[in-house]
DNA sequence: ATCGAATCCGCGAGAATCCC
DNA sequence: GGGATTCTCGCGGATTCGAT
């Protein structure tokens, strides 16, 4: 432990933290939003001065902050990960050692949700912590043993998705390029990719045009198919969350193991010791096998939210196949830019 | 509780065919 | 001839069930 404090007691805000997502039933990964409320009183508008006034470094903005979500941090690894109090405690004032600098609050710019961008800065810090609360205690070691290589690449691989850098030229190339298409493919991949592209004014003319939907049942059926996919979305968070989880598993039993050694290099060893060992390391291996499945599937893109091609065929009065092939030729038109290609190749 | 095998079913890609 | 539509097939997710 590297400080000793007892959780969140009187003082701390009893309030939860949720910011309102429109269509987002369950929240994020389900188990962080029991743990958060409503909105804290502020509009999304509220939030995103607040936030931007941390990043500036504005004392008092940053008070409010800790005032509204301290109890949020401490939360996070006791619900999400089911780390104990203590280091709850630990790593709520290692949190806040960070987040007070004002830095990373300048990477929240209000595309996404208050939540999913705070939820993603708490995972990446608490990663950040625990890997620095284990190197201490044990990477320096093991670097040097033989599974150095493997350790390694469990660190290169932690969350190489999350909190990406800036890449707002290259989402504007994006759209570039989406604009230039026809409308007709332009509307259908929005349609497919309609959790996370909205629609223009021209989209909705175009559409009322080519439908025989009357404006309310459109908006309907689109704010339905939004709710299932935030669902699924959720869902994806969750597998994510996995990916993290496992990964602490493995940190936390590769600690285990390493005492273990150490403790059975000073004296006679036991046989029950050998197979502990033993046990450890079936389960390094097993945990690092579904984690790699799940990265697996996260390269693939199944944790990008679709909407069905039924969903889009019936919205413009066309057949699911017309929509296969026009997503096809929008894709061609994609692969076919240097840009893009390049990214999808990086 | 967890895992793996078997099965079912929905979906999308692409070939085949149709139509303007 | 080129785009639109239909049809087929394989992949992968979901579910069930039995074994451990």
């Amino acid at each position: 432990m590297l400080f000793r404090t007892s959780g969140p007691k009187a003082g701390w805000p009893g309030n939860r933290l949720t910011i309102a997502r429109p269509y987002c039933k369950e929240g994020l990964s389900g188990k962080l939003n029991h743990t958060l409320e409503k909105n804290k009183g502020l509009s999304a508008k509220e939030v995103l001065a607040l936030v931007k006034r941390c990043g500036e470094k504005d004392p008092e903005a940053l008070k409010e902050f800790f005032r509204l979500y301290s109890n949020d941090i401490y939360n996070f690894p006791l619900r999400v990960f089911h780390l104990d109090e203590d280091a709850a405690s630990d790593f709520y004032l290692y949190a806040f050692e960070r987040l007070k600098t004002g830095q990373r609050f300048r990477s929240f710019q209000g595309k996404s949700s208050f939540r999913t961008w705070f939820y993603t800065v708490l995972r990446n810090m608490l990663i950040d912590w625990m890997r620095t609360v284990h190197e201490v205690k044990t990477v320096e070691k093991q670097k040097s043993d033989d599974e150095s290589r493997n350790l390694q690449w469990i660190e290169t691989v932690a969350d190489p998705d999350t909190e990406k850098s800036d890449d707002s030229d290259f989402m504007e190339h994006f759209h570039h390029i989406l604009d230039e298409l026809p409308r007709d493919l332009s509307i259908v991949f929005k349609l497919v990719f309609i959790y996370y592209l909205d629609l223009g004014l021209a989209d909705w003319d175009y559409l009322l045009e080519n439908s025989s939907m009357d404006r309310g049942e459109m908006a309907r059926r689109i704010a339905d198919q939004k709710n299932e996919l935030a669902e699924r979305s959720t869902g994806n968070l969750s597998q994510q969350d996995k990916i993290t989880s496992l990964y602490l598993s493995v940190l936390e039993l590769k600690t285990k193991r390493s005492r273990l050694m150490a403790e059975m290099e000073t004296r006679n060893v036991d046989p029950g010791e050998e197979a502990e060992l033993e046990r450890i390391d079936h389960l390094i291996e097993k945990k690092q096998n579904q984690r790699e499945k799940l990265i697996q599937k996260r390269k693939k893109g199944h944790f990008v939210v679709r909407a069905p091609y039924r969903f889009v065929s019936e919205i413009l009065d066309i057949p699911e196949g017309s929509v296969s092939v026009m997503m096809s030729r929008i894709m061609d038109a994609f692969r076919m830019d240097s840009e893009i290609r390049k990214a999808i190749l990086d």
